[in-house]
DNA sequence: CAAGAATGTGAGACTCAGTATCATTCGAGT
DNA sequence: ACTCGAATGATACTGAGTCTCACATTCTTG
């Protein structure tokens, strides 16, 4: 659902390579969604129009609809793919003897670990989502990929998996709660926090840690 | 954060019963919610302006732009205003002694039994958050206020509370998850399953019922 | 390789969302 | 009643998002 959908009625069979027709989209894609984010960045979002960067992405204003369903989507779009998408990478060099939770915390903890140099980047994008309703609004819609991305990516680590099993999208929900509200106190705190830590704290945060049981605080950075 | 910020420099003293400005302005906010829902609901929400939600609502178009920042969270605000903002209330009346999930579970068990009377309503507004990616972006953007409603609600039912204490908020970003994903899957089978029975599935997937331990079932619908 | 079908593209026109301004009206407190 | 701050509505304006159509590009089939 990143990519909005081609109207293919020509369908390609499932075992062939991209064609030329589909590895251009995706590059175009790719174009748009960067100058979107590079614009925003620089400018402001409310300073950046559709026009800027359809050109800055050497394509028509028509055609920038064709890819993204809005501006702020687009926007959110750049910003994410150098974040959290990576994440169901990194999930799968886990240890597969890791259960699923501890295998989102492993993953989260090496994405930490050169977590300093992106620091201000990663700042930046962050206060830049939350800069506007409707930033925060498409920002959240495509968490809800990423939720899909990373119950995908964790699926074959739940033993006795039936199909419909509402466990793999429930825990790529939990994931993406918890980065995006360590991720609002982070910023809250103008980024001087450990987000990495923070995040460890929401993940350890689940909702059956029953507040008789101690709920350790699980202080690993 | 429901209703947009007024700008009020001249501070109310926070014992004194709102006045009749403060009235007024919550009327017109619900006025103006009621309509949008109810125009969205009967027209489609691309084919319901701006212009007719404030006519029907007895105001000026600059000032619904005073109440929402967007046609669409006028339109969802409406939406919710029957749904699942009443579960931040059903919550207090549950029993104390639960703890905070089983209240949650239990508040969707009280509001379950009324389920079949409001079916197809509840069927006509979730598919229609669900009618574009904009409409779903905003009512994403909206369940943040639930779960901070919900967190507040079932902050009380944890023990050894700290400040800034991650499982409220991340109890309350389950909860809404829970009820999202059960929406997802029973707007999916075109609102035919048990709705109630389907949350509360999800509600007990959760991030810790690992796969090695026996995941109890939960059975009880 | 040729030709036709399917699809992607850009230009321009159009509707309407969302913002800003300003004169007017309304509510709260004296 | 009087005054100040806030809410309102009319108006105008920018720009997002949609639509259509002519044209270009890619895929497919022979």
């Amino acid at each position: 659902m990143v990519v909005k959908g081609t109207t293919s009625r020509q369908a390609r069979r499932p075992g062939a390579e991209p064609g030329l027709r589909e590895r251009k989209r995706s590059a175009t894609q790719q174009r748009i969604a960067e100058a979107a984010a590079r614009l925003a960045t620089d400018q402001g979002i409310a300073e950046t129009t559709v026009d800027e960067i359809a050109t800055a992405a050497g394509i028509g204003r028509a055609t920038f609809f064709r890819y993204f369903d809005s501006k702020e989507l687009a926007i959110a779009t750049g910003l994410s793919d150098a974040g959290a998408y990576v994440l169901a990478g990194v999930l799968a060099d886990v240890p597969a003897r890791l259960g699923p939770l501890d295998a989102v915390r492993a993953a989260y903890a090496r994405l930490g670990e050169d977590f300093e140099a992106y620091r201000p980047m990663f700042l930046e994008q962050a206060q830049l989502s939350r800069s506007s309703p409707a930033m925060l609004a498409w920002t959240l819609y495509l968490y809800v990929d990423w939720e899909v991305a990373i119950a995908e990516a964790v699926a074959s680590r739940f033993t006795d998996l039936r199909p419909g099993d509402p466990r793999p999208r429930m825990l790529g929900a939990h994931t993406m709660t918890a980065a995006r509200l360590a991720c609002d106190e982070w910023v809250a705190d103008a980024g001087r926090g450990d987000l990495p830590a923070l995040i460890q704290q929401y993940l350890a945060a689940s909702p059956t840690s029953t507040p008789t049981s101690p709920t350790s605080p699980q202080g690993e950075s």
